[in-house]
DNA sequence: AATATAAATCAAGATATGTTGATATATTAA
DNA sequence: TTAATATATCAACATATCTTGATTTATATT
């Protein structure tokens, strides 16, 4: 029950669900390239991430200061579902702005 | 997107998940019923079925003064996913108590 | 019409959750 | 070691949600 909890928990925030199409969209991205994309301060991002990879949406993977996230795999049947019924959603993606890559990254 | 929040904001409470799986496995109830059943006063009960009904979970079928509420069919599959994924939580569901039938309904 | 019963709604308080700005931690480079 | 940068965490506040007991609404019975 905690587990099943947990998962719904995370996908009951706008915000969060917003960052996971994002980076169901384009793969892995660290915080700052979802701060530029998605027009949000670090620590709100930052909590969102910490929530959906707890509740076994995203993985992390640290190459020195930064932080990529992406879609954990492989994802149980009903995160599954989940996810693909995110990509139903009408939501309007943001443009990717990818600051770590080109070395503009100045929070 | 709001639909979607509704539907999940719906699921994310384990008063209301046990709602579900309580109705889900015994068929209509009414709220006399599950008050008795679940051990809840009538304003909680009432409160979480409207959820749950709003959220496109549950049906109501008025019979005189009683209310029963029962899963809704068909059920899209996002909802038909989660409903079967509830139904392989670990949740110990109390025995079934039908006053409504033995006419023993004094709320 | 008056009464009783089942269910819905309301009001108040307690708890949880989200946002922000500030601070702390961790890694890299000078 | 010091400074800079990316990320995480904290504190405070605002908002939302859940619970309970009281009240209201709707239906049925006398």
């Amino acid at each position: 029950m905690d587990d099943f909890l947990k998962t719904v928990a995370a996908l009951n925030d706008e915000t969060r669900v917003l960052i996971l199409r994002f980076i169901d969209e384009h793969g892995a991205l660290c915080v700052c390239d979802l701060q530029a994309s998605l027009d949000m301060i670090q620590s709100r991002l930052s909590r969102h991430l910490k929530i959906l990879k707890e509740a076994g949406f995203l993985r992390v993977d640290r190459k020195g200061t930064w932080a990529y996230y992406s879609i954990r795999s492989p994802l149980d049947r009903f995160r599954l579902e989940a996810l693909e019924e995110i990509r139903h959603l009408d939501i309007e993606l943001p443009p990717l702005q990818k600051l770590s890559q080109t070395g503009e990254c100045k929070i």
